[in-house]
RNA sequence: GGUCCUGUGGCCGAGUGGCUAGGCAGAGCUCUGCAAAAGCUUCCACAGCGGUUCGAAUCCGCUCGGGACCUCCA
């Protein structure tokens, strides 16, 4: 079976058939930089590092581009929802940039507790003002941007018109009509200078309080909310690439408003296929701020949210994440973290173990079932991957080979009752799968050769004990170890393993 | 109000007509000095009502519930 998208754009499966292979194109819209990332910005991040993964397994040379949104109205952390004179207080005493430089730090630092893969480029907003500029420049002269007061806004309604006969009407993405939108839209600042309610802001005339400002030929301002992504993927990706992604709520009006600016200036719509992952819910609620629910990364590895009862490490997260397919909302609880995280300790102890065994080609199989049902899982989890990157599925067929994998490490099956070809192909395809694939990487705990040097003691002075039947002292190496998150086990062979929890 | 999505066992979550999803939790057994881990077995489902069909969690209708977008938002 070939690779399928799920396109929002046609609303189907399709396959993926890139513009111009073995070159892949992906933008995925990055994180606003005016303040920490929480679980719900965790999800398009790593659904997509997966896509970017699993796309570079298939062959393809991707060009990954994720911007970093900078520019705009910033303020202070918390200090939102003050009205907009103390607000403007915070502005006067702290820059702009010091903001996007603290936040920017702590995004990427983020991104590599997932093991996300940095993408090939990644461009912010205020590094591209003249492509901005130069975009709108473009929108006013076919027509479709206009001028007042410092300000140029998109008139959507004279697009939809024209564009409709193309069969391009605004609304092509999210499946709305303009009709319904004249009438719905909410009041906004200004809105007295548009033609129409539903027209959107290509650039911003800056109050005198504003600190972000350029210059342009409207005088000094700020880019409008949309226009960065579409100038930024127009410059790295070309007039027309292949995926666009983002999260749902990004739809409307995001990657409407980009549609419609590319049209406008590339003539065709920017991208093919259009990714959407789902939201994370909590407690069935939308992760956000308006809900005040927002479990920021940082208090989710350190456990200092009132309402997680642990810290949860990173790959946790991730695992959860991947557990699930990514259109589907994802609901958090401190049961199903903790559930992911028991799972993902057993299928990485059983990987662990299995990897770092050899086995010889050309040995027969002495148990042909299992031989065959084998292969048969790991045949299929590059189908799964194939099919809308059911990951969870994926997983979920890890599982049904871990059993296996126990079983010759406890010796309850004989190495030779699966073919040793076998045995290396799912080694392989398990390292293929588990590691770059989906990247998960094998949590050490705490990596200290002094401290691995201690517990190797501690291990040794309890086999002298217990070969003397001196429980007494074993148990007691054993229950104060796990005291301090330590878990030792005795293996089948009379070796002890240890984790840390 | 408009557009759209959704309702699966204690929890999370796959599954678009017929086959055990999977994980965690629970129960039993095996192994073990004990424990943990592991293995084996097992309990618990498809919101409700009606329809289509030989057959539906899966298609259709209605009812009830939940949610998203329409405003910066992953």
């Amino acid at each position: 079976m070939p690779l399928q998208f799920y396109n929002s754009l046609t609303r189907q499966k399709e396959v993926f058939e890139p513009l111009n292979a073995p070159y892949v194109g992906m933008y995925v819209c990055g994180p606003t930089v005016s303040g920490e990332s929480h679980l719900g910005h965790a999800r398009p991040f790593i659904t997509f590092d997966v896509v970017y993964r699993y796309l570079l397994h298939k062959g393809y040379k991707v060009r990954y581009v994720r911007n970093i949104t900078d520019a705009g109205h910033f303020e202070e952390e918390g200090k939102a929802a003050e009205d907009k004179i103390s607000s403007k207080a915070v502005l006067e005493k702290l820059e702009p940039m010091e903001l996007v430089q603290k936040y920017t730090h702590l995004y990427h630092w983020a991104m590599e507790q997932f093991n996300n893969l940095p993408p090939s480029i990644e461009p912010t907003a205020t590094g591209h003002i003249v492509e901005q500029i130069e975009m709108i420049k473009t929108i006013i002269a076919d027509g479709y941007g206009y001028v007042a007061n410092g300000s140029v806004y998109f008139d959507v309604v004279k697009y939809n018109d024209d564009y409709s006969k193309k069969n391009q009407p605004y609304g092509i993405l999210s499946g709305r009509n303009l009709e319904d939108q004249l009438d719905t839209t909410r009041e906004l600042d200004n809105q007295e200078e548009k033609k129409n309610k539903v027209d959107f802001a290509l650039w911003k005339n800056a109050p005198a309080e504003h600190i972000m400002r350029w210059q342009s030929p409207w005088g000094e301002g700020f880019p409008g909310w949309h226009i960065e992504c579409s100038a930024m993927a127009t410059k790295y990706l070309g007039k027309r690439f292949d995926i666009h992604g983002g999260g749902m709520d990004l739809q409307f009006p995001h990657h409407e408003c980009e549609i419609a600016q590319s049209t406008v200036c590339n003539h065709e719509i920017p991208a093919r296929y259009w990714l959407h992952n789902n939201m994370i819910t909590i407690n069935g609620r939308k992760m956000g701020k308006s809900y005040n629910n927002v479990i920021k990364l940082s208090e989710l590895f350190d456990g200092s949210h009132p309402i997680l009862t642990q810290a949860y490490a990173p790959m946790t997260v991730r695992f959860f994440i991947l557990q699930s397919q990514y259109r589907g909302t994802l609901d958090f609880s401190n049961e199903a973290l903790q559930a992911s995280e028991k799972a993902l300790r057993r299928l990485m102890e059983a990987y662990e173990w299995f990897k770092a065994q050899s086995f010889t080609a050309g040995t027969i199989a002495s148990d042909a079932t299992l031989d065959a049902q084998l292969n048969t899982w790991v045949a299929e989890l590059e189908t799964f991957m194939d099919d809308d990157m059911n990951t969870a599925k994926v997983v979920a067929n890890l599982f049904e080979i871990i059993p296996s994998i126990n079983s010759l490490k406890d010796k309850h099956i004989a190495a030779d009752a699966v073919s040793g070809n076998t045995w290396l192909h799912v080694q392989q395809q398990l390292t293929l799968f588990i590691e770059n694939i989906l990247g998960l990487k094998i949590d050490t705990g705490a990596n200290h050769q002094q401290l691995t040097g201690v517990i190797e003691l501690l291990i040794e002075i309890r086999k002298d004990a217990k070969s003397r039947k001196d429980f007494a002292t074993s148990d007691k190496i054993r229950n104060q170890l796990a005291d301090m998150g330590i878990q030792l086990k005795d293996e089948k062979d009379g070796s002890m393993s240890y984790t840390f929890s």
